[in-house]
DNA sequence: GTTCAAACTTGATCTATGTCAACTTTAAAA
DNA sequence: TTTTAAAGTTGACATAGATCAAGTTTGAAC
């Protein structure tokens, strides 16, 4: 957890701020909502623990997982320049957030330089991160490609918090994953099948190990 | 160009940089690299005209396009992460670029607060583009959904530079379209000319017009 | 422990896109 | 203006994934 919140908490200590502006915040169990899409912007969130989906409703009211986040990321940053989060965030079983007030972030004077050059290191790395996810996923189409993308994904952005390269538990049920790299849960079993059977993963319940990560790679085409 | 640059040009005012550290710099022809993959940062940039594409190249040696950047976004802005620009950007077509070195960013100490100020807001806006990027590909596999998510995508980074929110002239091939969006050019020649046949959009060379918006916007379930 | 719904898996067909090939158009170079 | 290569289009067939249907497994509630 320290290690997550500590641009945060270097904050903290610098400003010796009120526990409105800047606090820790426990979300609780699965389905929790951080924040609602279509709401005003009130704070950004760093993940701590767990996992968070953000999902988003299209017009006809189908509800779309358009990303995942996990520890020592952010949330609801990009609302900064929207002024109103364009999607709802919800915790993945157990999780926790740093949560921090747009206020301090938004009136500049208020600032001292070294809560700022935080703020820039986390949103540079965010920007990073999300290079890397887009990379994944963009001018994929076959289902081998997208779960290997997938996989490797994620268990890259777990990596320094689980201390683990190849392998990973993960709260999200297969609908969840199939919904958000646009497949059929069927055809997404299917290759989750395939995977195992050429012993390129190993599966157990919700736990996630790479036997080959090279052959991985190699269908990712990354 | 001023409404672009002008978060950078505040920035130069507030601290009288000399010329190594921050100036416009304009990136000529086609095919003009701005920086190559691999390479240690030095520089962020924010586009001021034209378009860039970013490349990556995979360990087999081909090279894929991972992004396009329109004027009023950075490139090179994940790097400061990383430390390395993970891929290559390349002008195309007559361009212009905002330099920033990146000493003036990272050694915290030189820098006013309104100079962290401007980045984070170039930052979280970019971090918005992301979004709606990664959003607009994400869980989209048919050719129509991809292609009109693609269209709307652009023209919407575009609107407030063109003053167009139905029109725009695009200086990329259908190659790189095609490359960038997963497909086979005849497969995306194919859609093109449906679409076209459709009355969906209007294609005259490089000029795009939409024409029924709201179908497109169906057909790419946003 | 039993019950039950949700999650997941597997099979059989159908359809959209890839693949390969031939052709037309465009625009740059001679 | 002519030549030529690159870009773009269209057709025919093969294939991966969607769809529909019928299961099995899992785990929460009783």
């Amino acid at each position: 957890m320290n290690s997550v919140c500590q641009p945060l908490t270097t904050l903290k200590q610098s400003i010796d701020l009120s526990e409105s502006y800047l606090h820790r915040r426990v979300a609780t169990k699965t389905n929790n909502v951080l924040f609602n899409q279509s709401t005003p912007l009130t704070s950004i969130y760093a993940v701590s623990s767990g996992v968070f989906k953000l999902c988003q409703q299209t017009d006809d009211g189908t509800d779309n997982i358009i990303g995942l986040r996990f520890p020592g990321e952010l949330i609801g940053e990009d609302a900064l320049f929207l002024k109103t989060y364009n999607y709802t965030a919800i915790a993945i079983g157990n999780s926790s957030v740093c949560k921090v007030s747009v206020e301090q972030i938004t009136s500049c004077g208020q600032l001292v330089p070294e809560v700022q050059q935080n703020l820039i290191e986390l949103l540079s790395r965010q920007s990073y991160v999300r290079q890397r996810n887009f990379q994944a996923y963009i001018g994929k189409k076959s289902a081998d490609s997208l779960l290997s993308a997938f996989l490797l994904n994620i268990i890259e952005r777990n990596a320094s918090y689980t201390g683990s390269d190849n392998r990973i538990e993960l709260p999200i049920n297969r609908n969840d994953i199939a919904n958000f790299l646009g497949l059929r849960r069927e055809t997404l079993s299917r290759v989750f099948s395939k995977f195992q059977k050429e012993q390129l993963i190993q599966v157990e319940g919700k736990k996630i190990e790479l036997l080959a990560q090279a052959k991985l790679i190699k269908l990712a085409n990354l």
